[in-house]
DNA sequence: GTGAACTGCTTAAGTCATACACAGTTAAGT
DNA sequence: ACTTAACTGTGTATGACTTAAGCAGTTCAC
């Protein structure tokens, strides 16, 4: 009986995303628009963040009342989301025009960080299961597409794209945190970055966390410090570079039942002990040039 | 005259985390502590997420009034932040006691994962500055401890710690949204995966998002496939290995300048010749064992 | 022209953090 | 021993938030 219905149902955001919710016949004509209030609580978001986006302060910039917005809204999660959908736009052609994977995937990274420099609220916004909003997927898209050109198989391409995901929210979540607690202390990020180190100063001793003992004495925590995050993604993109460098002309055969029985050849057991007794060298290898190195430091000190 | 301030000042709540707070003196005793209201807070958050955290909540699970916790905690915000504290604990021995820095980083991260997934809600918790808590010291104190024997400078160890903490969040982060989604529905993870499989089928088409459509129809995004955030850890860990197998004997720039001349000593240069060597007969082991492995696919393929 | 669907609005319920004033309790200072 | 200042847990109150329910008025389908 109802066809209307298209196919599994939407969530109702989903369908406002893809613009195919229902539009009502009857009725008074509808004074304000989806577009409308997305654009509005995008505009009070970026002045003072999720938390200054309620139904009430989103309503009075448009002039209405807080309860006609649910004329348009099913729930503030509604809003929210479509809000994540219109911040996080549309990526740049730049990317796809990029000469290269590796400059593809920088650009893709950097172009993200970028959006959340914007909207840094976008961080706010709660993930909620697989991005099925359009340019959500255009994003994904354009990041795939930056290693179509390469041997990975498509689980690992998803694998690396999770990758750099993780690593341009991340500077963006560490970038936003410095650059609010500047603003709350009416200070320059520099200044954030003495004043932490400072307190670390403060607590760390050498004896309960040498590690960061010896990291806050180089300085790595003080202010004017390259920012720590390109290297990160760098060493990302180097590790997936050396990932199919290795298997050069071998075809990417990522779920192969074949690889399985391979593995069981006598030949290739041999290979694979010979190389756990190389690791097992490098390890001792290591240990000695760690040991040496302690008792020559050692040494000197004493002297 | 007042000798009694410490230092410049610690936030209240990092001086509650060290345990140097300012205990009253005077006034009836104390019913309640910060132990006891944080554990309680810990436990709501565990079972209903940091929203179900409220000061009442956590007042009447203890038998309180809700304005009797501000006698202990300035505000919300600083319960947040000790339940943080609480909540990530202390990172396990295992880690230190791993061999090679790759594997000690990668216990780190799993650690770290494990532990979002017995508390999901430690990634609602807003970042806020540099951590200046003894757990989350002691956990960067590990991670930097696993890069002790390698090569980087620190600068580059905070960023290699600062890109494996972007993945373990991560990794956290969609693990939640999965879970949290298939409890909603009641049904299994797996069937969230074919449900949002399906969903995308749906809204994808080959013209808009090419290299989406062909992952979706790879079965990417299916269920049963496997967890795709080990493969971008790897990629990292073999990234930061070729970035300093790369540079060979250039000699990293510590902050101690006994370590420099330590690294000059002869029986040091030995050791490290020797290490160097074992690296280089492992990459060949690695070699031979990637052809083999070739061969014999190649082999079994042919029949 | 009638009725169903829809508009924006008002009111109200329930939750939240927290400011403030209160009476009772303890220890320091005299 | 007595005063006083510091501190306790509590009750009340305020202003903010989401959203359910009911309102009179408007528009289109039949």
């Amino acid at each position: 009986m109802n066809d209307v219905t298209p196919e599994p149902e939407l969530p109702h955001a989903v369908a406002l995303a893809w613009g195919v919710a229902a539009n009502p016949q009857r009725g008074p004509k509808r004074e304000l628009s989806i577009e409308r209030i997305v654009d509005t609580a995008v505009d009070i978001a970026d002045a003072g963040g999720l938390s200054a986006v309620s139904m009430s302060s989103v309503a009075a910039a448009l002039g209405f009342t807080t309860m006609s917005l649910y004329r348009y809204v099913t729930a503030k999660d509604d809003l929210v989301m479509l809000m994540q959908e219109r911040g996080i736009g549309v990526p740049p052609e730049t990317i796809a025009e990029a000469s290269g994977w590796r400059a593809g995937l920088s650009l893709w990274a950097a172009e993200q960080t970028a959006v959340y420099g914007r909207h840094p609220w976008l961080l706010d916004v709660p993930i909620a299961g697989t991005p099925a909003t359009p340019n959500n997927l255009a994003w994904l898209d354009a990041a795939l597409q930056t290693l179509a050109g390469t041997p990975l198989d498509q689980h690992e391409r998803l694998s690396i794209v999770l990758a750099v995901m993780a690593q341009s929210r991340w500077e963006g979540l560490v970038s936003r945190s410095y650059e609010e607690a500047a603003r709350q202390a009416g200070i320059t990020p520099d200044d954030i970055d003495a004043r932490g180190s400072a307190m670390l100063e403060q607590l760390v001793t050498a004896e309960e966390f040498p590690a960061v003992y010896e990291a806050l004495h180089a300085g790595v925590f003080g202010p004017a410090g390259p920012s720590p995050f390109p290297f990160g993604l760098a060493r990302i993109i180097d590790g997936v570079e050396g990932y199919f460098a290795g298997r050069k002309g071998a075809p990417p055969e990522p779920v192969d039942p074949l690889l399985d029985r391979a593995e069981r050849e006598p030949k290739v057991r041999e290979a694979a002990k010979a190389r756990r007794e190389a690791e097992k060298q490098l390890r001792e290898a290591r240990k000695r040039e760690r040991q040496a190195l302690a008792a020559a430091r050692d040494r000197l000190s004493r002297k």
